[in-house]
DNA sequence: ATTGCTGAGTTAACAGTGTCAACATAACGA
DNA sequence: TCGTTATGTTGACACTGTTAACTCAGCAAT
């Protein structure tokens, strides 16, 4: 039986990996709304209670699906600004990638948005990887400064550029503004545009 | 019996502004989370399946709740620009009150944008009480274009406004950004500044 | 090899949720 | 005064996250 072949598979540890996918292919496919622990679970053909010898409960769950997803956003932002050449065409890749992922993956991002927020007691790693996006923007853009920026100043700009991108996608997602990649990509363009004559 | 003067007040149909009173009152007082239609019922001292004589379900009920909020947010953004004279200090009041509203009521907040986003058949009040705060954005940042920019760039600059409160909003909300007065309105006040120099 | 322990899964149950159906009753117009 | 209708009520259903008690595979040590 295929059931007993999966039960002795999980048996040596990758249940938590196959819950962390099946929640995945879920978000991929919901769109809208939240996930339930009882529906991966279900999905994954486990006993909903499973879930709890490696998890010790739904939020860490969910914080594990999103950390998945912040690496995967991360990898985007990456293969977006490998092409590029410039340090300014790096920044508007990774800018754009940001608002493209949140839009293709709407599910996943909300995961990501609504969990990852404030993790208390976190390990490093997922700290870690929650803030290589923003990371990632922070150095394209503060290599578009002047030689002789302050650090308040590269604060501001680097803090301008995480909410320019973050609300760009939040409202998309939310119906407010038009899901037009090229209105979405001139406004993350015309941010460059501003920096460079800046103070 | 307060009781019974209670019931008789809401048989002449005030129990939906109740319902929606008390939600309001939830809200402020949770920070974090989600709220429950019996919670709010059982608050009211009112039966949970009372509210259904008022709003069709759940989310009818908590799209209620957001629009007043849309409409407390609208107010406080007018309060803010009414003692402003210039219109770039009028945008910039305006912006700040949008973050600072923001943080002020988090859960609040939070029902706002899960709730009224993408609103399908929405009565033409609440769409409108929804556009509003992003209409009072986009007005006070047109007033700031030169006077014969096109359409398209006021469309973008539009939505580079309301994407860099909204993200800053929500940044903040989600730890991802410190809650520091100053260095949000240091971001708001130099979009203010870029669009100025800007083409 | 048997024994016993531990890790990883199970079922059963509890409190809580949103929602529906059936019932009660207050308020008002004929 | 008497229905009718709007506005409440209780009871139930399916679902959720979570806990407790149980089963049992697999490995370590005698």
């Amino acid at each position: 039986m295929e059931e007993l072949a999966n039960r002795q598979a999980y048996h040596h540890g990758d249940l938590r990996s196959a819950l962390i996918e099946t929640g995945l292919h879920l978000l991929k496919t919901k769109a809208h709304g939240d996930i339930g622990l009882r529906e991966v679970a279900r999905e994954t053909g486990v006993s909903a209670t499973a879930v709890y010898r490696h998890f010790p409960d739904k939020d860490a769950l969910m914080r594990a699906l999103a950390l998945a997803g912040y690496e995967k956003l991360f990898d985007a932002q990456e293969a977006a600004a490998a092409a590029k050449s410039s340090r300014e065409e790096s920044f508007r890749a990774t800018g754009q990638a940001y608002v493209h992922f949140a839009v293709a993956n709407p599910a996943l991002f909300g995961v990501m948005t609504k969990y990852m927020s404030d993790a208390p007691g976190e390990e490093a790693r997922a700290r870690a990887a929650q803030a290589r996006p923003g990371v990632s923007l922070r150095e394209n853009i503060a290599s578009l400064l002047p030689d002789g920026a302050s650090k308040r100043a590269q604060d501001v700009v680097a803090i301008q550029a995480m909410a320019l991108v973050h609300g760009l996608a939040q409202l998309v997602l939310g119906g407010q503004i038009p899901n037009d990649p090229d209105l979405i990509n001139a406004a993350v363009d015309q941010f460059g545009n501003w920096r460079r004559v800046q103070d």
